[in-house]
DNA sequence: TAAAAATATGCAAATTCATGCAAATTATTC
DNA sequence: GAATAATTTGCATGAATTTGCATATTTTTA
């Protein structure tokens, strides 16, 4: 195998999970450590990644391995992640979000999955792309600067013109009584016409974010059809959204 | 069997598995390892491919942008750069399409400059979103797999409805009798349709890819206002393309 | 603090590479 | 068609690169 190709897969592999573990990497490729640990080295000074005591990350978060909050807020996303990937069937139509936690579904679909994602995020769409399977398409417009997705009225207006089979969506905040809040108005606009758009919703978000309330309101919580934590859908945090017959906890 | 099928049956091999072993086309086209390297050199000075030790590979363009430790090409791209945010001035709207070129351009935008950017590529959006003053809107679409910019029918409707006062755009080749020319059927109908729709062109290019065509065309090099290389203008390389009244060199 | 894991460094073997040169092939000229 | 020039090719040589291992050092974990 040639070095260039070892750095192409290493990247992708830290495109894809954020992160890589010379371990890993030394099985996977079936090379020495040693070699892992030079090609990180070379990729690094390329400043193409981080590297870390372990092995490396992509450059836009580098926080290291073990730093508490992040690390649980991080596997929290994955467990998400997983879960959200369930509800995905062949040939849906599926309109997605932004934000981290939308992002490591996007890294995670599986392999063999083929179906069309729309997103109002840049950021998302490139990650969907690199699945051979997944037909992406990019909803324009402005780029909103503080969340990286497109906002405004033509956005709204394309989202009218389509029908997903499902949509997921984040929230900064879910409370029973002030159901899904977000801080940024124009963002908001959106999801509300993502919402109308599609058959169905899910909300994904880490468990921190319940019963907390921001300043714009997206809608009631009874709205939504899946609501999608870290968390087993029997925790006691989730017990005030159960009961109705919309949302399912997962 | 002759050089050039030799050269074919590399290209042709490279574009199937993106990577080839010099040990392995000297032993498949029954020549040396030396003519094998000297193949492949002569193919990687036309740009063609990239070659690495111990064979070569496609020149793939990935996200986040895996730097071939192509120093020259990225020094140049500098100088283009500069060149290309000299055309920029306050309030205008400026279209731009995708590629590593304009990529370098969104890095280098003034800081104090106010403007409005429009795009077909999610990597150049997120880019120019890191300038405060720069508005960005992006054109939504069909990502395509290989370029990473947005393509179809609705992108070329879009564009239809807008009057920037600039676009810029990268090509693969440009050669006094093919004009510009690109590989991709899908990007180049954009590409056309941007030109159509701004009121000047720009074309950025690195002088490798000057006197080659590829496949598709996307106009003859007449209808283009500006065309900047890394070059000075009065170079011979670009010798074939002055003395019309357009385009400008730069 | 001690054990374990990961790292940097030097080194040697294997592979790949650039270069010069002569033979073979191809193109050009007369 | 023959002679000449230009190009292409394979081989030999030494240089450069890559890789895994051994060892000493640093970092992490318990």
């Amino acid at each position: 195998m040639l070095k260039e190709e070892r750095h192409k897969i290493i990247l992708k592999e830290i495109n894809l999970h954020n992160k890589v573990l010379s371990t890993d990497l030394s099985e996977q490729l079936v090379v020495s450590e040693d070699t892992i640990r030079r090609d990180l080295n070379e990729l690094s000074e390329q400043g193409l990644i981080v590297k870390v005591h372990g092995g490396a990350m992509g450059k836009t978060f580098h926080y290291p391995f073990n730093g508490q909050n992040q690390v649980y807020a991080q596997e929290a996303k994955q467990v998400i992640a997983d879960k959200a990937i369930g509800l995905f069937q062949k040939d849906m139509l599926i309109l997605v979000e932004g934000g981290t936690t939308i992002m490591e579904i996007a890294k995670k679909i599986p392999p063999d999955l083929k179906a069309t994602f729309m997103t109002i995020s840049p950021q998302v769409a490139l990650t969907l792309a690199e699945h051979e399977q997944i037909d992406v398409i990019t909803i324009g417009g402005r780029l909103a600067k503080n969340a990286y997705v497109h906002t405004g009225a033509s956005v709204i207006y394309e989202l009218a013109n389509i029908r997903p089979d499902l949509c997921i969506i984040g929230t900064n905040g879910i409370s029973p009584e002030g159901g899904l809040t977000d801080t940024d108005w124009e963002v908001v606009q959106v999801i509300k016409a993502m919402i109308r758009s599609a058959k169905k919703t899910a909300v994904v978000s880490i468990a921190e974010k319940f019963n907390t309330v921001q300043k714009i309101k997206i809608s009631d919580w009874t709205a939504i059809d899946y609501i999608i934590t870290e968390l087993p859908p029997d925790s006691p945090v989730l017990s005030a959204y159960s009961g109705k017959e919309k949302p399912v906890l997962l």
